[in-house]
DNA sequence: TATGAATGAGGGTTCATTCAT
DNA sequence: TATGAATGAACCCTCATTCAT
């Protein structure tokens, strides 16, 4: 959930003196591809180690050996999805020119990414929502989630700035509003398997480039 | 999460001749109380009967003489969650004439409850992300979800077919964007304790007043 | 009158003064009652006070209040079962008045009871085999495994003495068979709901019948 | 309880490619030991892990990391007393050539085994006795009970096809009442540690021989 | 007399983590 | 580097018993 285009997890995998071997990476890569399925289909809170582990076709001791616990775990997901999500949007963004374009283009995109990567953003959803610290802390929900709408909420009011979207609404809202609206697209998938993905995607870009399109301005 | 019109749980209390005792819906109510402020305070996965029994100033095993089980509790909870936003937001809603006036009053009187009762609303969000049957299965999930959604469809094809909402969206999608944008009322008072509810329910209330009002039709 | 005095005394059956209300001995027998059947269906460890209650239509606290506790439950269980078993075995055996008769007698009559009593039988065996007082040790099963083996034990020995048994046999190991065999027929019903215990009694009559017949005696 | 000559568990260790280590072999063998001891001592009911684990002057999460769980522990043990016993009996059978000489060292082998391993012999029929499934069934009694009467019962049919013991009797209950002396002698031993075992075996083998023998073959 | 309420120990199991090899 | 072994806390739940009314 909440796949934006800045953000960048400090240092997860940069940093080490020489780098990891290549067949390190190949094994935390694995692990975190076990984690992934895993998470997405029992659960954040059915996922211990030993599942995962055995998806991995592995013990839960490799994985604390390459993972400093459960939690750098998790952010190594966390880290992976947000990735491979920005690219995929990146991309498709930044190939529009005109404002609300490229509004549709964050919409289409973002919802195209869900679709084709359930188990990612499944997974990141469930981490998103009920991985807590040790005080109770949600350790990635505010931080994801701040950031996603925060860049949104730039878009939209550069786009407010030079004209190509109506000044009435408030920015942050409306991006938050249009978040929480792509990011129920999973759990529409999981209550409904025929949920057509590119139907929502166009749907949305409609309902809310009817919401923040100015009426004097040009397309 | 997820506050609609219509379901209603039915005797979630034992069954006795007599009824429950007043001291039992006392004690009930009082371990209710704890489990709902736990939830919304730690999360789901952190609330365990010690833990909720040590907030309501008792034992896990007074909770186990109440209830029949964690389970049991959790359906206590979520009922008792539905039962109050259905009788929020029906007096509200019924008190407006026009279609638009109903739809503005449903997103209003929603947001509207999830600002005055906002551990009631995330512990009920958390349960239904979170709580998972021994196979798997969400208990609540689904059917919260479902449930609120079709209430809210129909509301919409009605005033489709009345003329007074504009034909060319789809009932259900759009169901599912208003109830995700209401949805994500919670998190955000939780990323930022100013958050101002009223402001919110009104933008959008405006919002979807614009994507669904018919351009022809009379307000 | 002493309202006061009669219960809770450890001598169940016997030396009450004013012996016990009708209505306290009505509960007593309601709770017995439910007990064996509660035992004899599903076992010893499964017979919690909660469930004796509930099938003897109570809250666990009624029992707790006519008994001093589950040990004394259990052993007013035994006493009755024992008190049943004697009667109806006595009649049968003094109407014989061959010494072998007198032992077919025993073994018919003992498995009869059995196929007649067979709830109170197994509760019997259960709580013999698996009551336990705190130290670990059994309350039960060698008072009565020896008390019902010395009787026949007693039996077999008077009738070597008056020549009607044969004399080469061991009264004490003989005795040990024989009610082994006899008490070896529940658990076969419970194998097999169509074991014939008319046969069983007739074909052990014969078995020890010509393990202990004098062949030079006259019958 | 029941020591017979047929059955045998198959893989009740884990199936990894290697096969498991010395060191998890001695483990579960020191835990297995542990529990029948304390079975033997205190009873099925009365053996908790804790209790298990403290005799095996380990704790219980270490009984849990090598065993599912409580059935699987169970499970073994009941292999292994089987599999002890079985070879016991076994070398002592085929040694004999004749039939009434077979039926002799069933028993008297049999027995002989109680003497020798007391607690194994007395936990197997704790858990059969008393060991219940979730359902409420007992996963050991009626199989154990079943398979070790099915093979006494062959063998003193066969014989009574060959003509070596008496065609008179109905070998299915000569088989229950076989299998029950046997089985009547570690209670015996329980309530009298000066218990004979050799002159109950001897005696016991006597009594049967009496009771099967064909009158009219040759020994 | 009778009983609903409470208690606290103990049951089996899961889990993330640490450790010795 | 890699992993099987061990750990101990925490989980939910059951139970016999005690207590206040």
């Amino acid at each position: 959930m909440d796949y934006y285009l800045t953000m960048r997890s400090e240092a997860t995998t940069t940093d080490r003196r020489e780098g990891p071997t290549f067949i390190e990476t190949a094994r935390r890569d694995q692990i975190v591809t076990a984690a992934i399925d895993t998470i997405a289909e029992l659960g954040y809170g059915q996922s211990s180690l030993d599942r995962i582990a055995s998806r991995a076709r592995t013990s839960k001791g490799v994985i604390c050996y390459h993972f400093a616990g459960k939690e750098e775990l998790v952010k190594e997901v966390v880290a992976q999805v947000l990735t491979k999500a920005e690219a995929y949007m990146r991309r498709r963004i930044i190939a529009e020119s005109t404002g609300p374009g490229m509004l549709r283009a964050y919409i289409k995109s973002n919802v195209g990414f869900i679709g084709e990567h359930r188990n990612h953003v499944v997974a990141l959803g469930e981490i998103a929502h009920n991985a807590r610290g040790a005080d109770g802390s949600r350790p990635f929900d505010t931080s994801v989630l701040k950031a996603s709408v925060d860049a949104l909420q730039q878009l939209l009011g550069h786009l407010q700035r030079t004209g190509e979207l109506r000044a009435g609404f408030d920015a942050s809202l409306m991006a938050v509003a249009i978040r929480a609206a792509i990011d129920a697209a999973p759990p529409r998938l999981a209550a409904d398997p025929k949920f057509d993905f590119g139907q929502y995607g166009r749907e949305l870009a409609d309902l809310f480039d009817l919401a923040t399109r100015n009426p004097t301005g040009r397309r």
